[in-house]
DNA sequence: CTGGAATGTCAACATCTGTTGGCCTACAGT
DNA sequence: ACTGTAGGCCAACAGATGTTGACATTCCAG
């Protein structure tokens, strides 16, 4: 039994199999993302998926745990707010695919959604509760259309005005408008 | 050979297959969504699907033809455009399954992808280039982030605070939004 | 060196998928 | 009544998929 050091070999071995099962649920979704596709990139036995982590269902729990990785809202000036959030989120994603794996699973596959709910419900709401405390929920899902929006039209669908445009010019955009839903009122 | 009257017999077996097909689409995705299962829906025989509609690529392009119908933008007030917008787009998609048909098949299948990048360029872009000529296909762009954001959260994904949110208020969020991507500038 | 556990390989399974071709039925035109 | 044809049904195919169990290899503690 060894205990101590780099861990066991098969560590390695799963960490392969995850980052080929993150970018294949990224490309492809949950049901075109088959395990033998996924064990062919790790050169990998299809077995050995299976045998570290149970199922296809788990695997896809695993390879999608995702961390928003919010910065602490409550340090930035108020009216910095929008703008912070909105350049937080395009540098946290551009060139991160576990986002577009859960964003794509969640779309077809039901515990995927599931996931997705409970990444805003327990990172996002409680980020924003902090700083807004009135009508957090509210402000929270209205940070979810225009976050969720961007993430679909640049990096899922691609809409070639999307991903045209550039990092300045898409924080200049849209930093006011979750600044609006997180300190305005409607109108 | 009959031409006249109601049509073939078999257009009204080509509607059912149809609705049936939307809401397979709609709520499974192009992958779930499987041609036993739609024909069942219909109380028809797969062959006939099969027969009718070709393929099931062709069957999911036939399902998933889609018209925003947006309204006449040049005829709104120039300041009511937002609301206007935000408005439609909440009362053209409660209720239709179509849409999210689309969306959901587009997230994983390419070919879906490429359709909504068409509805979006040929029917959102003109409609924003008749308000806004300067900027219009970014303009267009900003709008799809914050439309396609509400469908997605609204719609598919279901997020809570979304889906509470009745009609009013939601315009009143939105709109100003949309207000601000068609006639405003970046901050 | 040796035995047993950890890792890895191989082949097969049951099931589901889109798709096809043959066959039956009903009916319109003659 | 006869026939051609459109509409509908059944059974089957070939391929892919998640999953499993039996077998081989590697590795390290004793």
């Amino acid at each position: 039994m060894q205990t101590r050091g780099q861990g066991r070999r098969s560590d390695a071995t799963k960490r392969t199999i995850l980052a080929a099962a993150r970018e294949r649920f990224a490309v492809d979704g949950y049901e075109r993302a088959t395990i033998r596709a996924i064990a062919a990139d790790a050169d990998i036995d299809p077995a050995m998926v299976m045998r570290y982590f149970g199922t296809k269902e788990k695997l896809f729990a695993a390879a999608a745990e995702f961390d928003l990785r919010l910065p602490d809202l409550t340090a930035v000036p108020r009216e910095e707010l929008g703008r912070r959030l909105a350049a937080h989120v395009i540098d946290r994603w551009d060139g991160d695919e576990t986002l577009m794996a859960l964003l794509r699973a969640a779309v077809t596959h039901p515990a995927a959604a599931d996931r997705m709910r409970e990444v805003f419900a327990e990172q996002l709401g409680p980020a924003i509760r902090a700083i807004a405390p009135d009508d957090a929920l509210a402000r929270a899902g209205l940070v979810a259309t225009q976050v969720l929006g961007v993430a679909l039209t640049r990096y899922v669908l691609r809409l070639p005005p999307v991903t045209a445009m550039d990092r300045d010019t898409f924080v200049s955009w849209i930093g006011p408008t979750l600044q609006h839903y997180l300190t305005g009122s409607p109108e």
